[in-house]
DNA sequence: TATGAATGAGCATTCATTCAT
DNA sequence: AATGAATGAATGCTCATTCAT
């Protein structure tokens, strides 16, 4: 049944990004996966070729969700300024409503695997970003600065502050987003 | 020899932190460690109780440096601008010359040992932080947010692009580290 | 299948029962237990949470069965004289007939396992043989003596001498039992 | 110095020997033997070949105190049923003012050490005892059984009550003992 | 297709022994 | 002669992966 297989996989990719969420990579066994998956250890073998590879392709799962999510924010006629503020305050919304995926994220770069996938990622990344700071550059609204310094005082708040957020050390609601995104936006605005 | 212990549990620590920052703790062998500490794997547990030990004392280590120098780079006599610049570039370069003691304390801040250690350490240190937000905002030169939130502004941006630096996507010369902390600046500005 | 199961345990408690008995718990790797098994070293930790709760199953299957056998051997019918040449006689051929059962036990005992157990497991194998002597004093046939100076008048000769028979220092045959149990007899009757 | 010599060869050998009795041979590393003896690991290999040869030297010094009292307590002259209450109620005393050498000795017998020198020792001791249950037997007043029979019901309750008075099961008085080998005495008395 | 029992390489840790001082 | 820092072989145990059912 296609559906089925579909199903299990699913469920080993949901078990496992949840558990490696919370425990790390090392520190969650296949047998732990499995039964949360509610499956046998094996079946995770039929389904990938090895545990390397499920975290690959969860990572690939989780990559895609949130890029698709946020290129959908970018909408290239409003202003630069209104788009700055949708597009980040959206990727703040996102991040929160989603702790595990962005917990597995950061374990993912943070292990030997992430190394190598940061850099394309990070480039495929930013294709969006890119064009939408370039067209803030040319039209005098944004800092002539390079690129990716652009992008970390944008991103680098929200994300510092999303794990502070996940951490109980501050709660973000949708006031201070908006502060955030903000004063965000001083930073990089001409 | 005095001498000759300090120089083996130096070297001992400096191989861990090393190999850690690399590889994480989990992919991280004592074997590895003693190799490349040039002594025998035994010699560890004369100097640390266990495994957990010697990542601790490295941990407090690399921790009390950065403490240090941090409290050493703010002068209360200084204008808040010229504080805020003046704290936040020492720190920039301080991360920059220190990639490994960065590295490592991320790897340690995602294990669980980290888990119960961040939340005191982040209160330990932003102390002097908190007093330098306060009293900038006291002076109305500073944006009217919570501490975390300036923290995460100003911050943020810097965790950020160290880690591109250190990656290789973009190249922190005193140019550019300037420039993100006056823009950062612009951020918690008023 | 069942069968398997129940082979692959019974063949490490065997295994362990045999190499312990021989070389002590501490001489007794895991991976010897494994290999004397037929099995990989990780089947052990299948069936038994680590190396302590081997030796705990070992013990109690080994205890309950010379529990088992000797309270078959008493007879409340018969006067205490036949019941005490049967219960002994029983006895001494049970252990000789079981020589790493009793080898295994004495190593437990010795071992920090045994200390707590060995208490709790005396009062519980006395309880038959307390009534029993207790019977005898009161028919005044048993010398009136504390129960633990009987315990060790009657079981004292026959633990020294199924040792000896083990190491080969003497030959036990039906007649010497009956010899023993006989002398012994001597020892505590009035 | 001669005299420091010896008295750090003993200091080894005391420390020693009260550990093992203690922790068992496997339970008591040299590191804490030289740290109850007061001296450095290193020194006892000045004195030792190893901690086999340490054991080993510590088991016949013990063994030869045993035989020596024992031997002392044999007086050719008395009747063999004197004689008997004699030897067995020094031999009792004995044992019980000396419990950390039998418990050395119990494990010494019980790790792989001793089995060979079992029987050696087993040979030397019975010698003295051998010729007094040959005169008893001769003289018509002991069973005509093997000399091991004999030792079996005579020597085995002292080591049975002993050890169970060492654990704290009994507590045997000069009364008790002189019970204990009165009636193992009507065990081997014809 | 799905399973989970079996496996053994790999890890942290201990400890008898050596040897430079 | 005495020391104890240094060593690395050996051990108990875990867990990713395989394969017979």
């Amino acid at each position: 049944m296609e559906k089925q297989q579909t199903d299990k996989r699913a469920a080993i990719m949901q078990a496992a990004m949840e558990l490696i969420a919370e425990q790390g990579f090392h520190g969650t066994p296949t047998s732990q996966i499995a039964q949360r998956a509610g499956i046998g250890v094996g079946t995770i073998y039929r389904y990938f070729k090895d545990k390397d590879a499920l975290i690959e392709v969860i990572h690939e799962n989780v990559h895609g969700t949130f890029i698709s999510t946020f290129t959908e924010s970018y909408d290239p006629q409003l202003p630069v300024r209104e788009n700055y503020l949708r597009i980040f305050s959206t990727l703040t919304r996102l991040f929160i409503a989603n702790p595990y995926e962005i917990k597995f994220i950061e374990q993912f770069y943070n292990s030997p695997y992430g190394i190598a996938k940061k850099r394309a990622d990070e480039i495929e990344c930013d294709k969006p970003l890119f064009a939408f700071f370039g067209q803030g550059i040319q039209q005098q609204v944004v800092k002539d600065l390079p690129f990716e310094i652009l992008l970390g005082l944008s991103l680098g708040p929200v994300l510092f502050l999303v794990r502070d957020h996940q951490n109980g050390f501050v709660n973000l609601n949708d006031q201070l987003i908006a502060d955030i995104v903000s004063a965000s936006w001083d930073a990089v605005k001409r």
